[in-house]
Order: C-alpha cells, then sequence, then structure tokens
DNA sequence: AGACAGAAGGTCAAAGATAGTCAAAGTCAG
DNA sequence: CTGACTTTGACTATCTTTGACCTTCTGTCT
C-alpha cells in the first residue's frame, strides 16, 4: 500500500524519464489527477525532487502560469557534482540530505551500491544516536570526511 | 505456554521463510493481532531479529509507515568470521581495535582498501568528536551497523 | 499607465498516521 | 527473594495530508 506522495513521485519519474529529464506541469491538474489538494505537490517536489537527488524546480504564478522539474546532468559528474554536494553539506546534514545524496552519489557512479549502503547505515539516525542539533552536525562532519577518503581514493588509482 | 515474545517471534520467522528473507508489516497491525501493545514489537526485534542474530531491520513513521526485516544471507567464505566480529566488538569499540579490525576484514577481502579508507575516516575520533566514553559506544554501534550493510549487500535489494 | 480581477503557484502550521524510547510493573526460574 | 526477562503504557519523533492564507503574474478596462 503506497502512499500518496510515492504515487505521485512515481508517476513524475516516469514522465521524466519519457522526457529526458524535462517537464512541465500544472500544478493544479496533477492535484486533480491524484485527487489531493495542491500543496501536496509542492510536498512532493521539496522532499522527492531536491537539489540533493540531483533536480531542479522552476515554476511562475499567475496565469499560464506552470512548473518545471529539470534533472541535473553534469559533463564531470565525479568532480563537479562532489563540489556541489558538499556546497550542500555545509556543516549541518539531516538524514533525509544524506539519503538523497548518497542515492545520487550512486546514481552517477561515484560511489557503490555497496558504499552507499554502508553509509547510510553509519549515517542514519538510529545508528548515530545523539540528540538534534548535533546529529545533524556530526553527520555533516562523517559524511565529508567519507567524502575525502573517497576523493583520496580516486586519485591514487 | 509459550510466552508472547517467543510466539511473535516464531511467526515472523514462519513469514520469513514463506518469503525468502525479507518482510514488511505494519508494526500496529502485528500488534492488533497478537493483541499486544505496540512496543511488544519492539521488544521482539530488538532481542530477536538484532543484526548478532543475522536480521537487520529498517522501517519508516507516519503515514505509509512500514517495518522491514532482512534475513542476513552472508555469501561468503569468511561469513563465520563475521559473526565473531560482530560478537567481538560489542557495546564498545577502541580506535586501535577498529583499526585492527578494518586491517583484517580487508585482508580476508571481505572489504575492499576504498571501503576500509571510508570506515577509518568516519569512525576516527577526530571525526567522531564527541567525549569519551560515548566515543567508543558510539563507533561500536556504527561499525555493527556497517558490517550490516555490507552483509545485507550481498543480498538482492 | 494604473487599477483591478482572476489565475496560478507558495508557505506554513495543524491534524493525522505511524513507529520508537524508556522506565515502571509484572513474572518466573533458581 | 533476587535477578533476568517480559509486558505495558505514557511520552516522543518522524512523515504525510490538508487547508487557510499569501504572493505573483497576466490581461482588461479606464
Amino acid at each position: 500500500m503506497s502512499s500518496l506522495v510515492q504515487r505521485i513521485e512515481k508517476y513524475l519519474m516516469l514522465l521524466l524519464n519519457q522526457s529526458n529529464g524535462s517537464l512541465k506541469l500544472k500544478r493544479n491538474d496533477l492535484a486533480d489527477q491524484f485527487n489531493c489538494v495542491p500543496s501536496q505537490i509542492n510536498y512532493v517536489l521539496k522532499t522527492r525532487f531536491s537539489i540533493e537527488r540531483g533536480f531542479l524546480v522552476e515554476s511562475q504564478r499567475g496565469g499560464g502560469g506552470y512548473v518545471r522539474i529539470r534533472e541535473l546532468k553534469f559533463d564531470h559528474p565525479e568532480v563537479d557534482f562532489m563540489y556541489v554536494v558538499l556546497e550542500i553539506i555545509g556543516d549541518e546534514l539531516t538524514q533525509q540530505q544524506m539519503v538523497n545524496l548518497l542515492h545520487n552519489l550512486e546514481d552517477k557512479k561515484i560511489i557503490t551500491q555497496r558504499e552507499k549502503l554502508i553509509l547510510q547505515a553509519v549515517l542514519n539516525r538510529q545508528n548515530l544516536s545523539i540528540d538534534l542539533p548535533y546529529r545533524d552536525y556530526l553527520r555533516a562532519k562523517l559524511f565529508k570526511a567519507a567524502l575525502g577518503a573517497i576523493m583520496k581514493s580516486e586519485n591514487s588509482q
């Protein structure tokens, strides 16, 4: 039994794949299709099509308004994307951001699936058992340390 | 007359066997089935489906939430060593012990050099910046989580 | 050009839906 | 009777859904 947010996410991913990573739609129409309030669409966009997952969302209000979703594509992901990741991390990193980033790093073949699973486990809130906000602070630190190790190992190949 | 915890354990094991070592359920539904409080389910999971016993538990809260149990099927010649390591770690792990274990794991080809470097960075005392003795306690927890992820990665997702 | 109306989309917080934690109370073997 | 294990429930944390209210854009009427 999948939730609303999951069904909408799946539908948008399907459309994106069919249209080479870019699509434009009307928020209200989509909400009608799924028989939900329009702000639900914003929730989906915010949680599932974030920059951490490699998407950009633009929109325009008023008559003729729209929402556009674009998948980010880099020429040299192992370098370019790395900088974006470091920018995103900063001093704090939430669980959701971490999961999204790892998903993305695997997608771009910067890390293996195994490495993703390992880091996801280690940086998971249940295992990283200290209180917020220190937890998000520690997660950022550890994630950056891991990236450092990864970059180091790339160079020594 | 077997206890509640045993009956739930037995039931879950049955389901696991019927479903190739992986299952997803709703905590509250299961509690209803056994006519007990929901937190009883957590007790069963914690005491009977721990990583030391070869299981991994993931979950999600909120609408569409779930609990997933996976049986680890680590198909590697050194699988026994893995369980010994899990037992050894226990509740605390020093920096030195961690380094030694990682070295050993790489030696036995359970992890790659890169994975060793990543984990060493993440579990390093400088990055794991909290005070002793919590640090050694956290390191143990994270190390075990990483081992779980490694064993899980062998299974189909 | 300025004012106004209608058409989008955005924000935010409350309500709803689950799951987790912790410690007190209960049980039972030795 | 004591200590380990089990059961319970109050409180907490997280994720999703909804709706009231806000902002921005376009087009039309003076």
